[in-house]
DNA sequence: ACCGTACTACGACTTTCGTCGAACTACGAC
DNA sequence: GTCGTAGTTCGACGAAAGTCGTAGTACGGT
């Protein structure tokens, strides 16, 4: 069963270091997944996000946000639901979300 | 004298691109200058700040910022003066700045 | 003019990152 | 059970990024 090094494990509130926050949103792709999650509450599976890139890069990229401590990922099926971790990035960092998503251009 | 290539030019405010800004903010070495420039009205001279890097990688992290459009930077003397772009960030993103610097962790 | 200080330019090297395809696992439906 | 769908894992690859030292430019002081 895999090596569950990181079987949908995720950061606590106090382990987010703004460091890894800033690195996961600064990819185009992992910014347009960003973007798809804030206007979303239910959350989004990873197949039904609208990326040009493979299966394997939309793992690495949302495997990249959820450790970062962006997304919390929960299994529903056989599919993998993303929401946007809002409250826990706004407690640590206020207006940080807000500032990124203002960036509609 | 050089191929010009990037004689302290800047951003224009509506040149700036979140993505570059994300990617200018997430290296450790260049938030530990954005954090001392915020404490700075005046600007602080490359040389001046407190780095364990060589001047060479000084000058390529100043140089991303300043590409960025997150810091401006002024030369005086022999001396290159960096101040953030306060302004132009906080118009672009609002939140998104005060957000990075509450990270004082 | 000379010298020292402040920074930049240019390679070079190493590491990280984004990307992919192929093989694999997990779950639901039939 | 079989099949298909949804994601993951594992290398592998090329591109980008951070680091450095050396050499060079620019400016101020003497």
């Amino acid at each position: 069963m895999g090596d569950m090094d990181n079987a949908l494990e995720h950061p606590d509130r106090n382990e987010i270091r703004i460091e890894a926050v800033l690195h996961a949103l600064a990819d185009p792709v992992r910014l347009t997944i960003v973007r798809a999650l804030a206007t979303s509450d239910t959350g989004i599976a990873c197949g039904a996000l609208e990326l040009d890139v493979s299966k394997s890069t939309r793992t690495h990229h949302i495997r990249t946000l959820r450790q970062a401590g962006v997304v919390h990922v929960r299994p529903e099926g056989t599919s993998r639901i993303s929401t946007l971790r809002r409250d826990d990035l706004d407690a640590l960092y206020p207006g940080l979300l807000d500032g990124v998503l203002a960036a509609e251009r």
